[in-house]
Order: C-alpha cells, then sequence, then structure tokens
DNA sequence: CGAATGCTTGATGTTCTTCAAAGGTTGTGG
DNA sequence: CCACAACCTTTGAAGAACATCAAGCATTCG
C-alpha cells in the first residue's frame, strides 16, 4: 500500500488549503489504509454506523437516500477531496448511502480516532467542523434549487455546480469534463423523472449551451449557461482537505 | 440582564444532553447577552459575517434562503434550543438568513470565542460538529421529500416533524402546539404555491388528521398522519445544547 | 446472438401553478 | 367607533409544467 500523504495528489490544487508540517504528520497516522472499490459499489449505507470514514482520492460517487417505497434522492455528488462518513463518525449514523460510480481510491481513517483528533488537533477539528458547515449549505442551494427553480434551471444549475468542481479539481480539459453518472442520478438529484430530464438535457443542447455524451460535460456557453443557471460561473472558495 | 446558564430552563428537557458543571461554568463565560426581538425581525442575514452567534431560548423562526429575483426557499423551522450562526462563524459567511415568526429570545455568544472552544474545550466542539452534523443529515431529509413526496405526503411530513420537536421541547399540550407560521412559510419550504398548499391542508383536514387555524396545530390522527407522512411518529433522538 | 442497460422521442394524463376574487381578522387614522 | 387598508386564508377556473406510458434505438456484454 502506498503512503502516500506526504506526496498526495490533492495536496497541489489551489482548491485545498495548504497541510502545516504537523497536520501532514498527524494524518499520516490517522490514516489507516488505502482503499479502491470497482464502480457501482457501495461504500457507505444509510442508518449503518460506518467504522471507517473515507476521502476520496480518486473517481467519483453518488450520495443518496432511499424511502421507503424505494424512490430515491441523490443528495449530492461525490468527487476527489471528499470527506465521507463524517455523519456516522459523529453521530453514529449516516443520514445517506454513497456508492461509487467510477472505480474509486480511498484513503480510509479509523472512526475511533476521530475523538482524538478534537482533543489534540483543534485545528483539524475545526476543520471537519467546516466541512459540516458546508455541506449544511450546499444543500441548502440544492434544496433552494429543487424547490423553487423551473426544470431548465435546475438542470443548468447541477451542470454548472458540477464543473466548478471539476475546474477546482483540475479534471477539466478546455470546456470539457468526464461525468460518469446516468441521466437517471441527475434526475434523482433534482426530483425530476428520467423522461423530463432527457428532454430538458436536449433543450440546453439545443441551445447550445451544454453537451453530455459519453460520459463527457462539455459546456459551451458559460454565460448563456450562467445566467439560465442563475448563478456567476466563479472559481469555488478554497476548502480544507481531510 | 438575568444570566440563567445555571438554571436554563432549557436544560430541563430531555431531549437535550445534560452538561457536565465544567462545561456549564465554560459555556456562561462563552455567553456574552441576552437578546429579545420582536416577531418578524431579520436575525442574520445570508452572505454577512455575523459577529455574534445565538442559541434560541424561546421563540420561534424561519431560516431561508432567497433567490436572485425574489424566490424564497425556506430551509428550516428555527425552535428553541437551535444554534444558529455555525456557518458564518466557522465558514465566515451565512447561507441563508434567518428572521424571527414570534417574539424571540436568544442567547448571545462572542463569534471571536469560538475558536478558543475548538482548543480548550474538544467536548464541546465535537457538540458543535455534532449539530452540524445533524442539520446536514436533515436538510438531506427535506431534499427527500421535496424532490420524491408528493404535496400531500410533503405537507404531512413537515407537520409531523414540526410536532416531533414541538414535543420534544414540551410546547405541546395534549395534541396541540403553537405553529406561528404563515401558510406561506410552509409553501416557501415545500416548493409549493400558497394556492396548493393551502388545498392541501385543507385535504388533511377533510381526513381528519390535522387541523392548523389560528396559529394551533393540532394533531388528531397520529396514525393517519404517520402513514401519509412515510415516517414513524417518534420521539427525537438527544441532542446537544450550546 | 440475445439480454441488459441507458438514451431518445411521441402521446396522453395529472399534479401543480397562475389568475382572479371574496371573506375574515387586525390595526390604524379620522 | 367607524371606515379603510393590510394581511392572511379560502375557493373556483384555466393553463402550464411535469409525470407516466409506450416504444424504438444504440451500445455493451456474456
Amino acid at each position: 500500500m502506498a503512503v502516500k500523504c506526504d506526496n498526495c495528489p490533492l495536496r497541489e490544487l489551489e482548491i485545498f488549503v495548504p497541510f502545516t508540517t504537523e497536520e501532514a504528520r498527524f494524518m499520516k497516522g490517522f490514516k489507516i489504509g488505502e482503499l479502491t472499490v470497482d464502480a457501482q459499489t457501495p461504500l457507505l449505507i444509510e442508518g449503518s454506523n460506518a467504522p471507517q470514514l473515507y476521502t476520496v482520492l480518486a473517481g467519483q460517487g453518488v450520495r443518496f437516500k432511499t424511502l421507503e417505497d424505494g424512490r430515491r434522492q441523490v443528495v449530492n455528488f461525490v468527487f476527489p477531496g471528499d470527506f465521507i462518513g463524517l455523519q456516522a463518525g459523529v453521530m453514529g449514523e449516516m443520514g445517506h448511502s454513497i456508492t461509487s460510480a467510477t472505480e474509486m481510491t480511498l484513503c480510509v481513517f479509523d472512526r475511533a480516532e476521530i475523538w482524538s483528533l478534537f482533543k489534540s488537533h483543534p485545528d483539524r477539528a475545526f476543520d471537519l467542523t467546516w466541512l459540516a458547515a458546508s455541506e449544511e449549505m450546499f444543500l441548502g442551494e440544492s434544496l433552494a434549487t429543487i424547490g423553487q427553480r423551473s426544470a431548465l434551471e435546475a438542470v443548468a444549475w447541477t451542470l454548472q455546480r458540477l464543473f466548478q468542481r471539476g475546474e477546482a479539481l483540475g479534471l477539466t480539459t478546455a470546456n470539457e469534463m468526464p461525468l460518469p453518472f446516468r441521466q437517471q442520478d441527475l434526475a434523482d438529484a433534482l426530483g425530476l423523472s428520467l423522461v423530463h430530464t432527457n428532454k430538458t438535457l436536449a433543450k440546453l443542447k439545443d441551445r447550445g449551451m451544454v453537451l453530455w455524451q459519453d460520459g463527457v460535460l462539455g459546456i459551451l456557453d458559460r454565460t448563456g449557461l450562467s445566467d439560465v443557471a442563475g448563478i456567476p460561473m466563479e472559481a469555488l472558495r478554497p476548502r480544507p482537505l481531510i
């Protein structure tokens, strides 16, 4: 197993605030291994109390909740740098499930160590709270999108957000990035039917704004998309990396 | 100003995990005052960086986001025991606004002290993270409700959740609790129009499940409501009080 | 080659929105 | 103390956005 904390590729990215050397040393101890899983592998299950926490090193996944009758709500998409399992880590229960969409590589941490993190590394504990608050903020925006925006606006909003994350993570080349999800995933994220999502995507494509084919998302008209999405196309703010 | 930490009425409630005496002493120092505001007073503004954090001692309020064009999404309702301003506290910016719906009394904390909390009181810091994760979990459920449930299910779900909170906080008498919001607030919480929300409420009323009139919510058929809501009517789990 | 999966498109329904208006309550100024 | 405005709730009617149903097409995989 490659212990890569020191030369973790994610640390190079501007989106992540730099570690101090002391922090890096602690994180190396906090880490207990590395995990690689295939696409479509369940990582965490809603309602369960996972013994492990992860930071995504590579690959994409999906966070989702399942209702009693099988309806599915995609809560967010998972990208490199995301810390997953925090809810189980602090509350003892996950509020949603996470499944890989591609092959994924994860940094594995011991859930039992989280308390020692709070006791001996207040700066890292603060970062953890920062991440939780950040996720809360994002879910608030998602709520506003699903609740208030039309299907066209919502799809534009989501694709733009995904692209912004892709850019921050260096996944883009020119105006394209890999987007290894199904239209059904997007539909479940927006509370729309697959059919209507498909037709809405077609509308954005007809307008020459985006093109999402074969797992690749292309942004053809940034300002046009931004107008429909109702948010500016700007860089994401730096965030801590756990 | 009454320094009431020691005999804070909220501490009596089972929903809140008890303070240790040491924690209580620290909280007393963390607290810098008490604030009472009228109904319909803005407490925190989206995008701003509030210098103060609050714990709600009494009264109700509304968390909401406003879109560029004025559409409003109610993110959650605010009840006694809620800690507000955490996003500004850790990220330096609020993701939503908060306005009082009734007269409210708030415990005021100094935002600058939050860092000392992390350094010297890891247990309290952990509680803060717990709260953030808990809010994240709730927003995930809300997302699933807005995205997947029908109007009838969504209204039932929301009223049940509100009543569960009311019970945990001792606001209920028999099957009633004060619910000082407008139908428009509920509509904005669910992404529905006011008209449709009204008609949906009438439907639940016709079925003899709930009655919401003159600021009082009555639950007439708990099991029936629970069935429509799609979640069990059970007590909320204990949570930390900050 | 057949089966499975995901994308696409047309036709038909239903949920929900918008528009419009009226009734009840509260507060305020004349 | 009445008149009037402001606010919230309620109800009916018409229209739009989105869901459901159904089927065809392409690609992948065993």
